[in-house]
DNA sequence: CGCCACTTTGAATTAGCTCAAATTCCGTGG
DNA sequence: CCACGGAATTTGAGCTAATTCAAAGTGGCG
């Protein structure tokens, strides 16, 4: 049996303790929630942009689409969603508060994804010559737009190497953990997440089976890195969160400890 | 046993002829390669940027090396790496001439990956500050390094989705497929391509390992879609490059032929 | 209340992995 | 020029993680 508190703080930086780390991870997360209110601000100071509120399954722009605006997630919760011209689709991405939607459709004129809300939540949009004029005068909103494309250029590499080198049980535990992070960097609570997918969805974005991503939650609900709360499979209590980043560190070593 | 041509214009664009698809796709290649040409001048022209032979092995930048510098690739075959602190490796990305490297380090301050020569190349480096400084005067250059994040961001996502999607042996095929594509856009010969990479490193690009690349390789070859240059199974011809982009479609329709 | 979409779990199957051995290629030094 | 050694590749055999197929179970909502 697999005991999730045998190794409390797998050794990431050699000399921070696990405390040390929290409280880092703690201060980057506030810096990065004031990043993304002076960010949301800046832009409402300056575009006066479009507002628009979404329910869940709404699309926000769709493949194909002749591409003159750029999107911000004000709040709410979004998918990105790639379709093949032979018909897959695949779920390429996760959306929160302050992320930038539309980067896709800037080479070649047309948006070459589907987003679609998973919530409510209300949606920014600015038209992107708009935004290009700007930032010519500004630096600081120049400095804003690349950050965030080079955000989602960095987070699209790791969701590849996710896919790549874990088994089914760690990407599902770290697509957790990210979901969780998420939100905290966002200023949210993350003992306790709501997942706005479906088994299908999750799995479609992981590269596995609905089924696979619900044996997956069991196992890792079995041995306590996970609880769901009664009452609908959706919500999810993680106790400690670094008990699920431990546990995508462990599936890899050589001697690998499984769950069961 | 699995006749590559019984399939020879798999309907994409419902009107289409292959041969029509051919030409427009030869009209793009020839835009394209007249784009990445043009921009090399006008960067040369507006930076006079620092220019480096690179080879086989070296590398361009290094994860957690601090972001100054944007870097484009004037020739050569550059590969990107990302490394998680827990040691994983994981090819994340390809580079041919006229691609962009470093992007990544824009949000962070620091680089998060490493970029590794495959081939002797030439490689210009831009420092940061000056490419925002500029682009704030002249919005043809901006367009340019905005257009090149967009393309980054597609290509990831498309990454993700033949990873996600793909057998192990339609996953080979599009790799070829896409390097091929690639070739073509800038320009060079298609029919016959040297892969830069090992079979190992080929596997850990697209999730799979060295011998079963391998095999699917050998599946391709011994139905036709590929040929072995005699002396080193480096260099690959591709009779009729639609039938290996026929063959990944097939791979997924119900009815699925398979390789034998 | 009953339908429908979603989820869970089991059993059988299989694609791809691991391990192992043979082969080929290529650079190096005699 | 050829022999040697290490790295890369190929191929086979057995195994296993994940899939497929199937059958319940659960919850939300009209």
């Amino acid at each position: 049996m697999l005991d999730p508190d045998a190794v409390p703080a797998a050794g990431r930086m050699p000399g921070g303790t696990a405390c040390g780390d929290a409280l880092r991870a703690g201060d980057a997360n506030q810096r990065f929630s004031r990043h993304i209110s002076e960010t949301l601000a800046l832009l409402q100071a300056q575009f006066m942009p479009q507002r628009r509120i979404v329910h869940a399954g709404d699309l926000i722009y769709q493949t194909g689409e002749r591409f003159a605006h750029l999107h911000v997630l004000n709040s709410g919760f979004v998918k990105v969603v790639n379709l093949s011209f032979d018909g897959r689709e695949q779920v390429v991405g996760l959306k929160f508060r302050g992320d930038w939607l539309g980067f896709d459709g800037i080479a070649g004129g047309a948006y070459t994804c589907d987003t679609v809300a998973m919530d409510t939540g209300e949606v920014w949009t600015l038209r992107y010559d708009e935004v290009l004029a700007r930032c010519a005068g500004q630096s600081a909103l120049l400095r804003l737009v690349h950050e965030a494309m080079s955000r989602e250029i960095a987070r699209d590499r790791d969701s590849l190497m996710s896919v790549c080198t874990l088994s089914a049980d760690a990407r599902v535990a770290d697509f957790l953990r990210y979901w969780a992070e998420s939100l905290a960097k966002r200023g949210l609570r993350t003992d306790q997440i709501t997942l706005r997918m479906t088994r299908a969805e999750i799995g479609n974005y992981l590269g596995m089976t609905l089924e696979t991503v619900s044996r997956s939650l069991s196992r890792l609900a079995r041995c306590g890195l996970i609880e769901f709360v009664e009452k609908g499979r959706r919500e999810i209590r993680i106790p400690r969160l670094q008990a699920l980043a431990d546990f995508v560190q462990r599936s890899l070593t050589p001697a690998s400890v499984t769950l069961q």
